[in-house]
RNA sequence: CGCGGGGUGGAGCAGUUGGCAGCUCGUUGGGCUCAUAACCCAAAGGUCGGUAGUUCGAGUCUACCCCCCGCAA
């Protein structure tokens, strides 16, 4: 058993903390950001990392700020952990912090480092539309990502898989994995390894990015844009002034759609003139085809602004799109 | 008390200056088809988010409440 303090924010942290008191060590503290005025109505919601430490009654710490926090390295370090155990915590660790447990901090981290080193590993793995990627286990230093690997693990990316559905499993595999990696520490089979390979940095998602460019990507970055913003912004793009989001779309070569509906064949001819973008058919049946610069983009589940999530047939209906209507 | 949008048959929407609650689909039954997600005919299905009020009469106007959504953080 090992005294562990757990500092993280978001969910991914939670199961992580919640696997790693499961499996018999002992919590001393849980260090979390503050409660943040969030949605509607700004109210102050606790993180779910503090939901369940309040659920469980660890003790809960919640400093603004740690880099020159005396007070709190100092109450750190009257704790005496073996292990700090950091999962998306949220901010960058002061080198007194990491000096204080004997057996180090480590840190979980989605990717296979070296590569996607930053705050948005799982998102860019999606968007760059990679067929592979990972979990890394690691001892965290000074730098951004850069410590000592202690364990991997590889997963294949699915072809349809969303940032939200990944970062569900990467959340499973990561709190698995640590504890694996606790219980080598604590049995002193622990290895560490320095990271090799390309580097590469995942930095935090910019609003612009959401935007679907249809003149300039092609039918497959689309699909990967769309299925790497989903669920956290959801790629948009506007219609007569409208701003509507894409949360599930296909991707379709030319062909694929005759096939389907041979009644097309008669707009096969236009296609090379049609602006990308452009609403090639539009029925509350068949669905939403969308024209892209090397093929068909099918909106399968969209967003209309001030609604919701809706099936792209279902909001045909009541709001039916013209034929040859710009996407922009 | 951050800003804004919205709750109308199972789904998505419309409903003008208050005056019989509609549209596109779906569902059920029937018909036509070699056949169909196509076409034709018919039917079922709503206390219009809730409560109180104004009115001869409220989906529509007023007040309060509940729920949902978007932006912003």
């Amino acid at each position: 058993m090992l005294k562990i303090v757990f500092m993280g924010t978001p969910d991914i942290a939670k199961l992580a903390l919640e696997r790693i008191y499961e499996s018999g060590n002992e919590i001393l503290a849980v260090v979390t950001t503050p409660d943040t005025q969030k949605g509607r109505g700004m109210k102050f919601i606790p993180s779910p990392v503090k939901e369940y430490a309040l659920e469980k009654g660890f003790k809960i710490y919640q400093p603004e700020k740690i880099r020159k926090n005396t007070e709190f390295i100092e109450t750190i370090k009257d704790l005496n952990p073996d292990v700090i155990c950091v999962v998306a915590y949220g901010k960058i660790l002061p080198k007194l912090l990491l000096e204080i447990p004997k057996f180090g901090c480590i840190n979980i981290h989605p990717s296979l480092l070296p590569k996607y080193r930053g705050p948005a590993p799982i998102q860019w793995a999606v968007l760059n539309g990679d067929k592979t990627t990972g979990v890394s286990i690691m001892y965290l230093d000074e730098g951004m990502d850069t410590g000592d690997i202690i364990i991997q693990e590889e997963t294949k990316i699915e072809p349809k898989e969303t940032t939200g559905n990944l970062w569900n499993r990467l959340s499973i595999m990561g709190a698995n994995l640590i504890v694996t990696a606790l219980e080598q520490i604590e049995a002193g089979t622990v290895q560490r390894r320095k990271q090799e390979g390309e580097v590469s940095i995942a930095p935090m998602l910019d609003k612009e990015i959401s935007k679907i460019n249809w003149e300039e990507k092609t039918g497959e970055n689309i699909c990967n844009l769309v299925r790497g913003l989903n669920p956290i912004m959801g790629a948009y793009s506007y219609l007569e002034g409208k701003k509507i989001k894409f949360w599930d779309v296909e991707y379709l070569q030319n062909e694929d759609v005759i096939k389907d509906f041979p009644e097309l064949e008669e707009y096969l001819y236009k296609l090379k003139d049609v602006d990308p973008g452009t609403v090639l058919f539009s029925d509350s049946k068949k669905g939403l085809f969308i024209k892209a610069i090397d093929g068909i983009i099918k909106a399968i589940e969209i967003q209309p602004e001030n609604s919701k999530r809706m099936n792209a047939c279902d909001y045909l209906r009541g709001n039916p799109i013209e034929i040859g209507k710009i996407f922009e």
